[in-house]
DNA sequence: ACCTGAACACCGTTCAAGT
DNA sequence: ACCTGAACACCGTTCAAGT
């Protein structure tokens, strides 16, 4: 029987380990599930990756690789909120990329996605500061919005784990406004919450530029 | 030769466990070692902890706990905008806790927080909609910016490691704006920085809320 | 009630050996 | 150049046994 298979290759396995974290997680993507699911033994994956936080950086760049990039005939506020935006979408289809994402050290797709932020503040009129304020509200939202939009809906997917004690546990006349505050959080859908605090973020930053 | 020795409790664990990240960073904090470090057995830990999940989750309340609560008698934005500092300042002192922020359930001391920022904006004026979105655009500014300030100081630490990688493939003609963003990181002490968006968020809630 | 030793089912990674 | 098997030095956790 010959044995025929597309031999292994640093994209192909990258690829893979995005399968598998995208199904069970980044706590279930291990080296040696990886090299099963691709077919291979463990140790064949280490002739193109260098281990496996080179294999977490890896992915995580191409994540940052889905994002739109800067379109610079657009005013900076336009610019910067479809960029927002298309960082936020991806990183949601992606539930594990938000968490490495402040852990890893940017590879190259993402510094362009740094570079082109940047580069539509500074030539949308910001100062150097300025643009330094724009560029970490502006990241700070995307990556903390989605961090905490993670959060809410693993914690009602996995009811019965950590989240059900929780809500349990608290005591409603204790603590109203986290009741009130969780109660939102389930209830409504929260489609615009995250463009309106981009937009909050925007006004502020184009009220300080004057 | 009588063997006389503290016993080991719950809050003696957590206070270990945090003394040990502290030094080495979550990652090197193992229940073997953390046993070691309290003259036990690995074991003996399990009798005061469920298992390591917990054990993290409690050293992230106890964190909780060290954090600044509401002054009732001050106006919201005094009252909040002091809640944030202290929490700043707390989550820089314990560099493994801001990651384990948001992939921790609350516990009581959090919850005792939350509810306090969250009472904080209502009384002061705030209807449930808007209450919402202030506690998450302050939560996520004290995590998010504390994550990348984090981040930025251990690139610079262990320089050697990736950091020194990420600046030097960095080409200075392609990416001349990242690179005076990251000038601006190396040199200008970033004290003031916090605060500054800080107030750019708080001054957009107050215009907000009319 | 609390502590422990041995064991289990995993990890990531090195190293020498194959082709 | 790429793949592999065996081994090493770790993990968290279960379980039965001690006191």
């Amino acid at each position: 029987m010959t044995d025929i298979r597309i031999p292994l290759s640093r994209d192909r396995i990258l690829e893979a380990g995005m399968a598998l974290a995208d199904q069970n997680g980044v706590d279930g993507l291990t080296m040696r599930k990886l090299a099963a699911s691709l077919g291979f033994e463990v140790m064949s994956l280490y002739n193109h990756v260098a281990n496996k936080h080179d294999l977490l950086a890896g992915m995580v760049d191409w994540i940052a690789g889905e994002m739109e990039r800067r379109d610079a005939e657009r005013p900076w506020k336009d610019a910067v909120r479809a960029m927002s935006l298309s960082a936020h979408d991806v990183l949601l289809t992606h539930t594990w990329a938000t968490q490495l994402w402040s852990e890893m050290v940017p590879g190259p797709n993402r510094l362009l996605r740094m570079e082109d932020l940047l580069a539509a503040f500074r030539e949308g009129g910001f100062d150097a500061r300025l643009a330094h304020f724009g560029f970490h509200a502006v990241t700070m939202h995307i990556v903390g919005f989605t961090l905490q939009q993670l959060s809410y809906s693993i914690s009602s997917d996995t009811i019965g784990d950590d989240a059900a004690g929780f809500l349990d546990t608290l005591d409603r006349d204790d603590f109203p406004y986290v009741v009130e505050h969780v109660d939102y959080h389930v209830h409504d859908d929260e489609g615009g919450d995250f463009e309106f605090i981009l937009d909050l973020i925007l006004d502020g930053l184009e009220r300080s530029v004057g």
